[in-house]
DNA sequence: CTGAAAGCGCTAACAA
DNA sequence: TTGTTAGCGCTTTCAG
């Protein structure tokens, strides 16, 4: 089925089908008409492929996240598809499974076949995603570099909160258990939480950002004296929850546990888990925006703290 | 960059180059190399979309799932964007929100930009999907339909084990909170679980499959005078145990749940749920195999019983 | 408002 | 082994 079978079966020329299609209002509403019931009739659908050669725009968006399955991006990923729909753009989806060079040569393999991508939380050095960005227009999510269209969430004023939220309750000394040394991230989230007056804070860390490095992390924390802390993630949360819990210390009774993320699994954990949101469906969705109308704009997005069920005032403050 | 400029710099014609590419054995070894090291230099990729004109082949997958923020999905996705990539084709990832009628669309959508699509549970009548399959190939996963590709998963077989591990422990009387009405999956489910030996099976349902349909339907659990219970999902069971707290009817001391799918929430929550693991990744792995084979087979995975802590023998018999 | 013709980047016969 | 040529399906000047 090709512009020519529609042309001819509806007695135009190609280029009035062409038209009927990508410039509806140059056409005659009779011809028109007629064009659009035939292609119905025959299951026409303009190739996008082609019409991309010609104009340059293929109407295909890249998506590179870390890890596909790792509970923070499905609802990112989600939410840029939706909203690449809602404007007839396709999305691929792409997993650089925590590899740099995969990235780098995603984005590459990408850049021919997509009006843009987008990266979110890259690996890659700022020099590497200059050079990229000369090739390909890109959207970065979780990461700041000038001149490159960015999304970022506040972690820091979620960190903040995070720890303001612990000191009303009544906690003095309260353990960061850190995420990755390089992560951008958890230095926002350490400054941040170090800010907060009324508290002390212990670092313990770095850590993996995983359930099992929160498991590892429980004795730190339990021998640091204190009431109360600020996970790096919802992941190293729970996992420390879990560790916590094998030494007989209970959540949120004994100690305060907070989160960052708001991934599902914390919500249907029990307790259930207090953390920070990240807005990560309105990160996609505004990725995705920012490519199509290709805007060079740096966003940051409010995070909010949700208390649930693992903060409590410390013990003996009731 | 285009061949043009690839074949201009390195002085051979432009067929050369894209022999170079396409079909490098048909092209002198000096010649090659030179063609690569410019390409190389000028940073020359071949144009896919280009490409897929002339050959009719895109090298690209589409798959399409209910739901790419439902814990069961990304496990697969992730697989089949891994495999698909390992043999270069790129994926397309849509989500239907579970509507048929964009189910539909998004095969049309992409039809003529993939060679092939994946469905994952598709909610399309036969008769639907059948006038699909004339215009773009595809596989089905979670989905018999013949004279298509399909890949399976033995969740009978699974539910089986699970009411037989039950049996084992010593449960007698046990419930099944079954899922949606018009699910084939949910229908495979009651029929295996009602066949195990031993045991009477109380039907509870149907249910939406969620969290808050677990959460209500425990009243029903607490009172069919049940020690054991197989729930249609994971996400079903953690929701049931979540109910059952609440009425005080502690898992797995006075009621024994297991589970089915396998997701991270079930992994991470309290207690550890057991459940039948289904093959997700492996299905995508699988699903994207056949589908660049074109290979029009039907396979069934083998599901396998995951025993962690929500199941133990019933009160009063340890 | 519609038709004619050129060309997007590439591959695939066919010749040389 | 390499060059020539036609054409994939579509858009886009340019005429008419």
């Amino acid at each position: 089925m090709t512009i020519r079978d529609v042309a001819r079966a509806s007695g135009v020329h190609v280029s009035t089908v062409s038209r009927t299609f990508s410039a509806p209002h140059l056409v005659n509403a009779e011809t028109r008409a007629r064009v659009l019931a035939v292609a119905e009739e025959l299951g026409y659908r303009p190739n996008r492929a082609a019409r991309a050669l010609t104009t340059g725009r293929t109407h295909n968006i890249g998506l590179i996240v870390a890890d596909i399955a790792n509970p923070f991006f499905p609802p990112l990923i989600k939410a840029a598809q939706s909203s690449a729909r809602e404007r007839d753009y396709h999305l691929f989806v792409a997993d650089t499974d925590e590899d740099p060079a995969v990235e780098e040569e995603l984005v590459l393999a990408f850049s021919k076949q997509v009006d843009g991508v987008i990266l979110c939380s890259p690996r890659l050095s700022n020099k590497a995603l200059d050079k990229l960005a000369e090739r390909v227009p890109f959207v970065l999510v979780n990461r700041r570099l000038r001149g490159v269209a960015t999304v970022l969430m506040d972690v820091a004023q979620g960190a903040r909160s995070a720890v303001e939220h612990l000191a009303a309750l009544g906690h003095r000394r309260v353990a960061l258990v850190s995420g990755p040394a390089g992560s951008w991230t958890s230095g926002e989230i350490k400054q941040a939480a170090a800010e907060v007056p009324g508290v002390e804070l212990v670092v313990i860390g770095p850590n993996a950002p995983t359930e099992q490095a929160g498991i590892r992390a429980a004795a730190a924390v339990a021998e640091a004296g204190v009431t109360g802390v600020l996970a790096y993630n919802d992941l190293v949360a729970i996992g420390l929850i879990e560790g916590l819990a094998e030494r007989g210390v209970s959540v949120p009774e004994d100690v305060s546990v907070v989160g960052i993320d708001d991934i599902v699994p914390g919500r249907l954990n029990r307790p259930k888990l207090t953390t920070v949101a990240m807005p990560t469906a309105d990160a996609g969705r505004l990725a995705v925006e920012l490519l199509i109308q290709s805007v060079t704009a740096s966003t940051t997005l409010e995070t909010k703290l949700v208390v649930r069920e693992s903060t409590a005032p410390p013990k003996g403050l009731t």
